[in-house]
RNA sequence: GCUACUGUGGCUCAGAGGUAGAGCAGCGCACUCGUAAUGCGCAGGUCGUGAGUUCGAUUCUCACCAGUAGCUCCA
């Protein structure tokens, strides 16, 4: 008999051979009836999987990750039933579990529409009412490469010959349909009770733009119908929240067909948000021992083709002229680095003179594919507190960890510092071509990159590919409404480009060197930073950035005059704020500076013009009753002068 | 760039092979009002752009432009 350690440290025997599954039951029948996959010695195993040795075991049910991830793969395979029942000639690629899901990718022999998803969800819930027990059985790679070119699955085929000559293939199977897969899966369709399949979607067959293109369903899967509901229901209420509608309801930005895409008009609360932003930025940088820069949006062809940019940036520049023809050839700047670069050559550098920190409130221009853009997230022209950090070896600790504060700070005073995760971008050593400099120069500089990350106790995963063809980077990444996730922020160690662009200093010794570069932002490009701060606040910004802080609101034409004192008033104390003298009602009135989400509103009516006070309603306290207006003046303007931050505007 | 979808007055959306409606917003008038929509009236659209099919197209076809989701790429 084997001793199996259970959940809590439990210790029971069981026989040698015996499945999870059966482990799970002799528990109790409740935990075999949720049991999704299971854990053994820490490792994610299928319920059928049986036990040999000691060991400890954990079932794993819907409410833990590895369980869900089992619940909802299993949902993507009965979806791949589904359309193999409903489109005979379909072809499978690949369906797993993701974040919130599942997808599965197609290659129909005819495409399919968003009505085909109806019938295909009607098709699952037969499926999962049928009750069709899962089998796991495995075979030899070639004759699992011979079961899968009998089915006609050709990605399958593609799938198996890339696995090794002795590798044990598994399958699982359900009624007519057995699928390729790693496993694990729940014990029978039927525990799949809410499953939506959510939207259709393109996708390249293993990623690569050069394959052909799939169709991609998306889905989810939940163990109970109210939390689907659930779940449906907070994505239309995050929705609610995306930037691109909700920037356009507070008129803080818009675009136009006629001049492009990706090309962001900022209205003037749009600009005024953004102007707040830089002005912050630009402050607080200079107190940092940043100096200013302000340099071309253009340069000749040369120039970029000094930093490399020419060479590995080409296609995402607009390139103004013909190379062909015309003598000379200018580009938009994609980057600000080598013009920053050029005012650090233009004069000689010792030593003594470093850290240099230079920044620049800086627009760039990038030619983005067409299907990119995407509000004000993925635009074509954009400003970004840009920065380039010229520094010796021995002072890149130091200056990387100053970095890595500011942003902190940034985030912090914008709220966001819960809202982000670290990613540390390294190169991808298998395609080396993408990249300057050689791969000893990469791996040490990734190294010292991922020493000075731990020795600051930052939380980050590490990516491969993600590099910037002149060095790894660290990039703060941000969700959007939709779980898509972008980088806001990122830094980046430069051991290639100072040398390539003839950057150097005079050390101690006489001799000349080249610097180190980190090329840095601190609060990510203005136009991406404002997107997340609309989503992540609802449009409700906090009172220092809000475009306008108070709506004076008179009850009737008859306190016009009153409200025009205090409209007076406030604005010679510097706060953003308008009077609204339409003869509405004072309901109506407040109903649209709500919607503007408008952090104050004062209404002035009759008791107010006689006492000097003003009637506060707050964003974030309601109806808070007459205030000396010199009070509520001080309050506000503290607020703004401390960033305070409260995330407290509610729809209803 | 790729896949799918979308494009009707400022916004949200109806509609149909015989050149268009609603609500909100706007404007005018009345109301002078106490905390999330006062009433009445008026005006506003060559139905994204261009070409084709047709006696006739905004509705059908094609191309282009723009938008949405995803893929690829990226701050």
């Amino acid at each position: 008999m084997l001793k199996i350690t259970l959940k809590g440290g439990i210790v029971k025997e069981f026989a040698a051979g015996t499945t999870v599954y059966d482990i799970a039951k002799s528990i109790s029948e409740g935990l075999a009836r949720n049991a999704c996959a299971c854990e053994i010695d820490g490792k994610l195993c299928d319920l059928r999987d049986t036990v040999h040795t000691d060991c400890s075991v954990s079932v794993l049910t819907f409410d833990d990750e590895g369980g869900k991830h089992a619940f909802r793969h299993t949902a993507s395979h009965i979806l791949a039933q589904a359309v193999r029942r409903l489109y005979p000639g379909t072809r499978l690629a690949i369906g797993p579990a993701i974040e919130d899901g599942f997808y599965y990718d197609f290659d129909f022999e005819k495409p399919i529409t968003q009505d085909d998803l109806d019938k295909i969800e009607k098709e699952i819930q037969k499926i999962v009412k049928e009750d069709l027990p899962i089998e796991r059985f495995t075979l030899p790679r070639q004759d699992a490469l011979d079961l899968v070119s009998k089915q006609g699955e050709s990605c399958k085929f593609e799938l198996i010959s890339d696995l090794p000559v002795d590798a044990e293939i598994s399958f699982y199977k359900q009624g007519d349909f057995t699928d390729l897969c790693a496993g694990p899966h729940l014990m029978s369709t039927k525990y799949v009770k809410a499953v939506k399949l959510l939207s259709l979607a393109g996708a390249y067959w293993r990623g690569s733009e050069k394959n052909k293109m799939l169709s991609r369903i998306y889905g989810t899967a939940f163990t109970k119908q109210s939390e689907l509901e659930e779940y449906i229901k907070q994505r239309e209420e995050a929705k609610k929240r995306d930037h691109n509608k909700l920037g356009r309801e507070l008129k803080l930005f818009t675009t136009s067909d006629i001049i492009g895409q990706g090309l962001p008009l900022l209205m003037p609360n749009g600009a005024r948000v953004v102007q707040l932003l830089q002005r912050f930025v630009e402050d607080e940088e200079e107190r940092r021992g940043y100096v200013l820069t302000k340099t071309p949006f253009m340069a000749k062809s040369a120039l970029y083709m000094a930093s490399g940019h020419w060479q590995h940036y080409k296609d995402g520049m607009f390139v103004l002229g013909d190379e062909e023809k015309d003598e000379e050839v200018f580009a938009l700047r994609p980057m600000t680095c080598p013009f920053q670069f050029t005012i650090y050559n233009s004069e000689q550098h010792s030593y003594r003179d470093l850290p240099i920190r230079y920044g620049e409130t800086s627009t760039l221009f990038r030619n983005e594919a067409s299907g990119e853009m995407h509000g004000l997230i993925r635009v074509r022209q954009f400003t970004i507190s840009e920065g380039h950090l010229v520094c010796m070896k021995e002072q890149l600790e130091d200056e990387f960890k100053g970095v890595v504060s500011l942003i902190d700070y940034m985030l912090r005073t914008l709220g966001l510092e819960n809202d982000v995760k670290y990613r540390f971008s390294k190169w991808d050593p298998n395609d080396t071509s993408k990249y300057e400099g050689d791969s000893e120069t990469w791996e040490e500089t990734q190294d010292i990159m991922r020493k000075l990350l731990n020795d600051l106790g930052i939380n980050f995963t590490e990516a491969d590919g993600e590099a910037a063809f002149y060095g790894p980077k660290l990039d703060i990444q941000f969700k959007n409404v939709h779980g898509k996730e972008d980088t806001i922020i990122t830094v980046q160690i430069d051991f290639s480009l100072a040398k390539k662009f003839d950057m150097t200093y005079i050390d101690k010794d006489g001799s000349k060197k080249n610097p180190i570069v980190i090329h840095r932002t601190s609060i990510g490009c203005y136009e991406r930073t404002l997107a997340m701060l609309i989503e992540k606040y609802g449009g409700a910004f906090p009172v220092w950035l809000a475009p306008q802080q108070i709506a004076v609101l008179p009850i009737s034409d008859k306190y016009a005059d009153y409200a025009e004192e205090v409209v007076k008033k406030l604005k010679a104390r510097g706060l953003r704020c308008e009077g609204d003298f339409r003869s509405e009602k004072i309901g109506y009135k407040i109903r649209e500076a709500r919607g503007m989400r408008i952090p104050y509103i004062f209404v002035v009516g009759e008791k107010e013009a006689e006492n000097g006070t003003v009637a506060v309603r707050s964003r974030r306290l309601g109806e808070e009753g007459p205030k000396n207006l010199e009070e509520i003046t001080a309050r506000i303007l503290e607020e703004a002068e401390q960033r305070a931050i409260f995330e407290d505007f509610k729809e209803n």
